[in-house]
DNA sequence: AGCTAATCCTA
DNA sequence: GTAGGATTAGCTA
């Protein structure tokens, strides 16, 4: 070996056991014995040695070994007989893949390597060391944490299963420690699966934390009296010990005797032939090929191998799928008594809910959830079978099953429907439901596999689009989903415009908005008393998780078909109270329309230019180093400014600053308002920390979170927005919230400058004014906020002035100032508490102006009084169009806790009138701009909640404004006309910051 | 890996 | 004082 040859280490034992994890174990051979491992690392040789230049390593190896764990009497375990102590007992279906994996690593040519008494890592450890020292590079083949300590500039380590190459950078970004701390902070963190004991309550963060601070272990045991953190002082010195026994356990040796010198682990010509019928022996067919293809082979003429195998125990059949069986059903009574509000004050509610559930089970008792009854839909003719008896009854519920949560990265994977089948019996609730499986995969995508496949048996996709888009089009069909402004979307990016629908968890939100969320789990439980399949059973959940199109078919059937049964289930059970409740108009006039509008907004999503953001992040990161810097030099040590915890303890117990308070966790508050109050008692420090605070939040929730938003083919920004997700009736936005970009100062306000039109367009942006202090004025009918408003008078310098009796004409800023505070603070059900905190006066001042306000404008107590009584009457309130928002706990017997829901209940008909009548501007608004010309011209892109914003040819700018501030102004109209007008200002310009 | 608390951004 | 969502730290499983 000589410099410039590169040096591969597979750490056999490692991978072993990862690839028995990562792929499935229904990978067997005929004979039923579970080569899932070796298979993996078969294909992972195979891919290293043939085509090691395509992947993340880059290099192909001069050299090569594969090392392996020989009995489990180490070195370790004489110094610390407790060592790899709770190691249960490998999988049975992995004993005899361990012998078979030395088989495989011999068929190919390779040097099979083990030492008695050394583990596999101190073998890795001592010829990466040989090899670095003579010059050569290293790779090893591993993702064990535990050899992270061998990496150099000259060793590299590979993640087999990413394809990724981990390098000192890495290691870094993983652990926050460069390669040689490895050690010292494995010694301090200890680790549960080899029982290496560490130090108790230090993990990963703090141990690198000390060790930036300390330097290494043996200096921070020498000055642990200088750590504060009293509990944590406490453990490091009573476990100084245990820790540098750690430290020997998790070192690795380096002098380990080597039967094999580096000169004998040079890389032998592969002897196809005997690879051959090892892989013909392990029945791995694809693998087979390639390599009879690559060496010239005929691998028909080559027998198979003879390869012995010992069994750890007998091999069992493939598991059944768990929890699927009828049991669940069998639990469903239960299930719907446990779901029935136990912490509800009102308990004739829960009874109420426990009854209803009671009630529905009953009803469909005698049709029980029957996995076993779904069927899978393999041929067109079967699909044509189910969209005719759709048609037949006019109603189908569907659900779609795709790749991702975000609609706008999803591929389709299959689609589920269920029906009433009324052909026997009409108004039998007996229901069919199916499963189309269109795009299951097969295999991986990854270096230790044969390659993708598409599993056989499927309906073609084009074929299957074909047929469903004439049903899923057709208006006198009606479609049923679960939140459907999901199976919108991904269906309209096939090219099917859905119409005719209905969405179940909308219905459930118009009916209950605050009494509990509307997902199909919550629903199924609450209305059906029945547990639908876990998603995460089906697809697994953390580091094993597959995307839908990994899933067994079966399985999928199960799934999928059940969302659909649930679905329609739920739809019987839901549409009727609608109507019942006299809710239909809320559901199909601010609801149901509000489902393709969104959508839309959301698939047309808004251009960000990352060029900006990029630029204000790193101005940002500077600023934010600078501060760092200052505060550590008048903290006098370096903390994690990041976190109150610590920051607490330094301004609070370090310093001893006075004004303190305390949260409710007993915490030290450090809140910008605390921070604030120091500041003005001339405290230097605080005031840096709000400043450095302000800076890090926007580089982190914006300049750099943004960019990971742009989708990678439309290259634009796609929110999504959740229809029922709030009580009032707002909508809330996410994954990105924009809904919360910086406005209010001007640092903030450079993240807007990023949100930019397309050339030859402007971003337009109107929004209403003042809006929910014109719905106040409407709904308490207060004259001189109707007059005020009429008058387009200032509406706070009226209110000061009605109050404190100053005339408008130059009245200091101050009085307007607390008049403002005082009409937002009516809006939020006014607390003298409150508003003396956002005034900062006393509460006995703010109970004054409180008592004033009243005084001046009785109609605004009357509202006050007479919501309460209605929300405690009736369990929830009303906007002026009709949608309720639930208070369930109004009554409770808890002060505070009914205090708050009395305020929200005041707050709900004026924050929830207000969005419903941007809800019914956002329906108008496209009838009304193609009816003057501009469909093609004006796209919506946001709702921003009394904010509407468009992107807008430049020629069109001038028409469209007037005709989206005529749309908006008059949205109550025709259904209620407001005794006050509605303004709503508009402007245009190339980005949000401007137009807004 | 998944949860809660604290904080801070918006209307 | 109302309504949201995202990030980070710090803990538990």
């Amino acid at each position: 070996m000589k410099t410039g040859d590169h040096l591969f280490l597979v750490d056999g034992s490692g991978f072993i056991f990862r690839a028995f994890h990562a792929i499935p174990a229904l990978n067997r051979k005929s004979d039923g014995l579970p080569v899932n491992a070796v298979s993996g690392f078969c294909n992972m040789l195979w891919k290293l040695l043939r085509d090691a230049r395509n992947t993340d390593v880059g290099v192909t190896p001069t050299h090569l070994a594969v090392i392996f764990d020989y009995s489990s009497t180490t070195f370790r375990k004489e110094i610390y007989p407790l060592y790899k102590a709770n190691r249960s007992a490998p999988p049975e279906d992995l004993i005899p893949q361990f012998g078979l994996i030395r088989h495989a690593t011999r068929a190919f040519n390779l040097p099979c390597i083990e030492t008695e008494g050394f583990e596999a890592d101190d073998i890795i450890a001592t010829y990466a060391r040989a090899a670095e020292a003579i010059g050569a590079d290293v790779t090893i083949v591993s993702s064990d944490k535990d050899l992270m300590q061998l990496v150099t500039p000259n060793v590299h380590m590979y993640d087999a299963m990413k394809d990724k190459q981990i390098g000192i950078p890495d290691v870094i970004e993983k652990w926050g420690v460069p390669p040689e701390k490895m050690i010292d902070l494995q010694a301090m963190t200890g680790d549960s699966t080899d029982n290496v004991p560490g130090i108790p309550g230090i993990g990963p963060k703090t141990a690198a934390q000390l060790l930036e601070e300390f330097g290494d272990l043996e200096t921070l045991l020498a000055r642990a009296s200088e750590i504060k953190q009293v509990k944590r002082r406490e453990n490091i010195v009573a476990n100084a010990d245990l820790a540098r026994l750690s430290r020997q356990l998790v070192a690795l040796r380096t002098d380990v005797p080597l039967e094999l010198g580096l000169e004998e682990l040079v890389l032998e010509k592969q002897d196809g032939p005997k690879l051959i019928a090892f892989l013909k022996a392990m029945e791995f067919t694809t693998l087979t090929r390639r390599v009879a293809e690559t060496c010239d082979c005929d691998a028909s003429a080559i027998e198979p191998a003879e390869v012995p195998v010992e069994w750890g125990a007998t091999a069992h059949g493939p598991d059944l799928d768990p929890g699927v069986a009828e049991g669940q059903d069998a639990e469903a009574p239960k299930a719907a008594t446990a779901s029935a509000k136990p912490a509800s004050a009102s308990s004739a509610d829960g009874a109420r809910a426990m009854d209803l559930a009671a009630q529905r089970h009953e009803a469909f008792s005698g049709h029980k959830i029957d996995h076993a009854s779904y069927t899978t839909i393999r041929t067109v003719e079967n699909l044509k079978l189910w969209i005719a008896a759709a048609r037949e009854t006019g109603i189908v519920a569907f659900d779609t099953e795709t790749t991702s949560l975000d609609p706008m990265q999803a591929e389709l994977v299959g689609v589920s429907l269920a029906i009433q089948d009324n052909t026997q019996q009409p108004n039998a609730n007996e229901i069919r439901a199916a499963y189309l499986p269109l795009a299951h995969k097969a295999g991986a995508d990854d270096l230790f596999s044969d390659g993708v496949k598409l599993v056989e048996n499927q309906v073609p996709m084009a074929e299957a689009l074909a047929l469903l888009k004439e049903l899923l089009e057709d208006p006198s069909v009606l479609k049923v989903a679960q939140n459907l402004k999901y199976d919108y979307l991904v269906i309209k990016r096939h090219g099917i415009t859905l119409r005719g629908f209905d969405d179940t968890m909308l219905i459930s939100y118009v009916l209950e908005a605050g009494a509990g969320n509307h997902g199909m789990d919550a629903l199924s439980e609450r209305w059906l008393g029945h547990t639908p399949i876990a998603y995460k059973d089906v697809a697994g959940s953390g580091k094993s998780a597959v995307t839908f199109d990994y899933v067994d078919i079966d399985k999928a059937t199960a799934y999928a078909a059940e969302d659909s049964d649930v679905t329609l289930r739920l739809w019987l059970t839901l549409k009727p109270r609608l109507a019942a409740a006299g809710l239909t108009r809320v559901y199909e006039r601010l609801e149901r329309p509000l489902v393709p509008v969104l959508a839309h907004m959301e698939e047309r999503g808004i251009t960000i230019d990352r060029q900006i953001l990029s630029r204000l992040s790193g101005e940002l990161a500077q600023k934010a180093a600078s501060f760092e810097d200052e505060i550590y030099e008048l903290a006098g040590e370096r903390f994690n400014i990041g976190s109150p915890k610590q920051l607490g303890d330094i301004l609070f117990g370090k310093m001893g600053l006075p004004g303190g308070s305390k949260t409710k966790t007993g915490q030290w508050s450090t809140s910008a308002q605390v921070l604030e109050d120091l500041a003005a008692q001339g405290e230097p420090l605080p005031r840096k920390i709000v400043d450095w605070r302000q800076l890090t939040k926007l580089k982190s929730t914006y300049t750099d979170a943004l960019p990971s938003y742009v989708h990678p083919e439309t290259k634009r920004v796609h929110t999504s927005y959740s229809l029922a997700s709030t009580t009032t009736g707002r909508l809330s936005s996410s994954e990105p919230n924009l809904q919360n970009i910086p406005v209010r100062n001007a640092e903030g306000r450079k993240i807007r400058t990023a949100f930019i039109s397309t050339p030859g367009h402007k971003l337009l942006s109107a929004d209403y004014s003042q809006i929910e202090l014109r719905v106040l004025a409407h709904v308490a009918d207060i004259p001189q906020l109707r007059q005020a408003f009429a008058e387009g008078i200032d509406i706070h310098a009226m209110t000061a002035s009605e109050m404190f009796g100053v005339p408008v004409e130059g009245m200091p800023s101050e009085v307007r100032r607390r008049a403002k505070a005082i009409n937002f603070g009516i809006i939020y059900g006014i607390s003298a508490f409150g508003l003396a905190n956002q005034l900062s006066i006393e509460r006995s001042e703010a109970g004054d102006y409180i008592k004033k306000y009243f005084e001046r404008f009785p109609g605004i107590r009357d509202y006050m009084e007479s919501t309460k009584a209605f929300a405690r009457e009736n369990g929830y309130v009303e906007t002026i169009f009709g949608r309720r928002a639930h208070y369930p706990d109004i009554k409770s017997s808890n002060p505070s806790v009914r205090a708050f829901n009395e305020r929200a209940a005041i707050n709900a008909p004026i924050q929830g009138s207000a969005a419903d009548i941007i809800r019914r501007a956002m329906v108008q608004i496209e009838p009304a701009l193609a009816k003057s010309g501009l469909g093609e011209k004006v796209r919506m892109l946001l709702q921003v909640h009394d904010e509407l914003i468009f992107e807008v040819e430049d020629e069109a700018v001038g028409v469209a404004m007037p005709v989206i501030v005529h749309t908006m102004e008059n949205a109550a109209l025709p259904a209620l006309e407001l005794k006050v007008p509605l303004k709503v200002d508009a402007r245009a310009a190339s980005n949000w910051d401007e137009a807004h």
